[in-house]
DNA sequence: TTTCATGTAATAACATAAGTTACATGAAAC
DNA sequence: GTTTCATGTAACTTATGTTATTACATGAAA
């Protein structure tokens, strides 16, 4: 089963607008990420909705954060992207007749919800800012590398 | 993003074959969970060669259960699956040159692998007994309530 | 008024999973 | 032994969901 990679493409634009002094257009954003230009509007038009981002049409527009990278946490992300499933497994049927199913899926979904509550406290746990500050971590280590 | 029901669909089968005497044919398994018959053989050759099920051909042929309930577990069933992904989410790519994804592939890893390890765990501490248990729990409960 | 950029709908292309068909293999019934 | 029943498996089709693309409207700055 793919994966989503949603939360974690939109990280990597919003830490790239963290590091620039100008707003960046779609197009700029979409060559980072190798893809469409009319892609990266479509998510970013929900994160603007939860006013993560700023975006300005005409000449020297495009897109910028709206808010304080320690304000916000991965959990933020991805409940502005509209809370997509955590999980790749699933109940084949949701409210089954049969018995049988209905012992299967209740004691699946307890499994399910706890490994939920798990990844969505860890992610309330991490800020932009976090991410912010190992990426100029590994930015000095590589430099260090590199003398 | 659509779930995988691979795993819930084979507790079903299997609990339906420890119910019953005698083997069940996958067409009567398919009709069961309203699928084709081909679909079962599949899932199910998979679990023949991890030694769950066991499968004869000809007349009164058809699938049962090789091992005992109270000895099998739920992850034993998902390693038998072939341990497809557990989690919807994902990194957009696996070994990035970019130091910014580098850092958010990090932070996210470390969330997912959490939750990884407790669901995993949960599975682990559930057998088919277990759920069979629950089944003839659900199967009195409901002979009460027609009383 | 031209250029640049977003906003958005409609559509196409692609990938994956599920379902279906067709036929081979082998075991039991007769 | 030959007919019937059931699995084993490959090849193919259908369904579904996601992503990419095209086209054009809107609005701001040069």
């Amino acid at each position: 089963m793919k994966r989503n990679s949603r939360l974690s493409g939109v990280l990597h634009v919003l830490l790239h607008m963290a590091e620039a002094d100008r707003p960046l257009t779609s197009e700029a954003l979409a060559s980072m990420m190798s893809t469409n230009p009319v892609v990266i509007r479509r998510v970013l038009a929900g994160l603007r909705r939860d006013g993560m981002v700023h975006s300005e049409k005409g000449h020297g527009g495009g897109w910028r954060l709206a808010r304080d990278l320690s304000d916000v946490t991965l959990r933020d992300i991805y409940v502005a992207l509209g809370e997509p499933g955590l999980l790749a497994l699933g109940h084949r049927t949701e409210s089954p007749d049969c018995l049988v199913e209905q012992a299967v899926n209740a004691a699946m979904e307890q499994a399910f919800q706890e490994a939920e509550t798990v990844l969505l406290d860890r992610f309330g746990e991490i800020t932009l800012a976090a991410l912010s500050a190992d990426f100029h971590e590994r930015l000095h280590r590589r430099s260090d590398d590199a003398v």
